[in-house]
DNA sequence: ATAAAAGTGTAACAGTTGTTACACTGTAGA
DNA sequence: TCTACAGTGTAACAACTGTTACACTTTTAT
């Protein structure tokens, strides 16, 4: 807990470093902790305090009403969980966060959220920049499930991921989640990585994926 | 113009009504008529205004990679347009927005909105609030969009129209905008409607629609 | 009132994905 | 090191959706 650092947050960088003693001393919450794999919110359960993920990893996920899952993000300390759906009127959590690994919480309150803003414009402006990324993120993910082929999908998820011109990366997820992300089945996930394989246009290695013809790829996207 | 009612706005009704007088008046802001049927943003347009649909009504639509359209929402004065993307890193709108009707739009700078925040503590609550049920809403369509069966979007969307038991509505969209709003083709959705039509699942006039058989529209969840 | 445009019903067929099943491989823990 | 177990590759078949085409109806504009 001494080793935060908050100046990585999403939404506390802005506070001043000789603050952030006091913020933290006088900031009314409580800290816990969770095993690695544990199942600690629930969609539908009630949003009253802004949940701040201090160290390791979640995974958030989402049961449509056939009971299949939608995978929808990884998330990694520090940053705030679901900040968006605190100050909603519907104030329940949209989706299942599941523990990766060991991690700490810390509960901050509405009301202390509330007194922040209004006492921090800094930390009001940058709760506000960090609700409007995560929407943008969502509309991406929008935009990703409304592609209608799976190899579509593929060609958007990773063209996405070609940062600086490197064609070649790892993902931080495994086939299996890979097809929960997509919203797919898992069998037609692999059926069609191992296409776009033999068509020369990428190449997998365990998680390190690289793309061999970008040409093509961007063909899979009409 | 004069006849705007603000208190019916989802962010600005906690303003004081002596306020609103000086409020309209001191607000640095520039309104705009658009006629029916205009492209009025589009979609990568630069965000960095508050724009308000101050009268008639707008869509909303998402064009994706393949160049198929995905309908996102319908918007009825008065509710700000994208409030979300104002604060976004990158502050570029998600969508395409076309006139339904003759609109007027107010369009007030981001400096505005934050001075408005600082000094109007409602406000920013509200702001806030109206945001988060946005990202409800995107939630929700995710949800929405996960599904696989046309069937099954159907049932969800169809489901939740239903307001006090009533089981009888009417919808704001014709059946080319409904396939539109699901991301699926259109005589995919006409097949749909009709099979559930004959099964005595529901029965349809024009737009108005009726459940008959709530058990079997659920069973179509599973 | 009438023509033009938009929206709807329907069909045949092609294409893609889901389902299920099973063998195989890599990995982590005893 | 060995043993589970999770993850992957693949196949056959069923199910569903997309595409295209066209007739028909309703709405809109002149």
């Amino acid at each position: 807990m001494e080793n935060i650092d908050l100046s990585a947050c999403p939404i506390c960088s802005t506070l001043n470093i000789e603050n952030q003693e006091d913020f933290l001393l006088d900031l009314k919450c409580t800290i816990k902790a969770y095993p690695k794999g544990e199942l600690i919110v629930r969609q539908g359960d009630v949003c009253d305090a802004l949940y701040m993920l201090m160290t390791g990893s979640v995974k958030t996920e989402m049961i449509t009403e056939n009971g299949s899952l939608l995978g929808i993000e990884i998330i990694k300390a520090p940053r705030p969980l679901a900040p968006a759906f605190l100050f909603s009127d519907n104030n329940h959590f949209p989706v299942d966060v599941t523990t990766l690994e060991d991690v700490e919480i810390m509960r901050i309150p509405k009301e202390e959220i509330m007194r922040l803003m209004m006492t921090n414009p800094d930390f009001m402006k940058q709760f506000l920049t960090h609700n409007s990324n995560r929407t943008q993120f969502l509309t991406n993910r929008l935009q990703l499930l409304s592609i209608k082929t799976i190899k579509g999908k593929l060609a958007h998820f990773l063209l996405e991921q070609v940062i600086d011109n490197k064609k070649t990366f790892v993902l931080n997820r495994n086939q299996t989640e890979l097809a929960d992300f997509f919203g797919v089945a898992r069998p037609s996930l692999a059926r069609s990585l191992s296409e776009m394989v033999q068509e020369g246009i990428i190449s997998i290695d365990k998680k390190e994926y690289t793309i061999l013809d970008l040409k093509k790829m961007r063909d899979l996207l009409v």
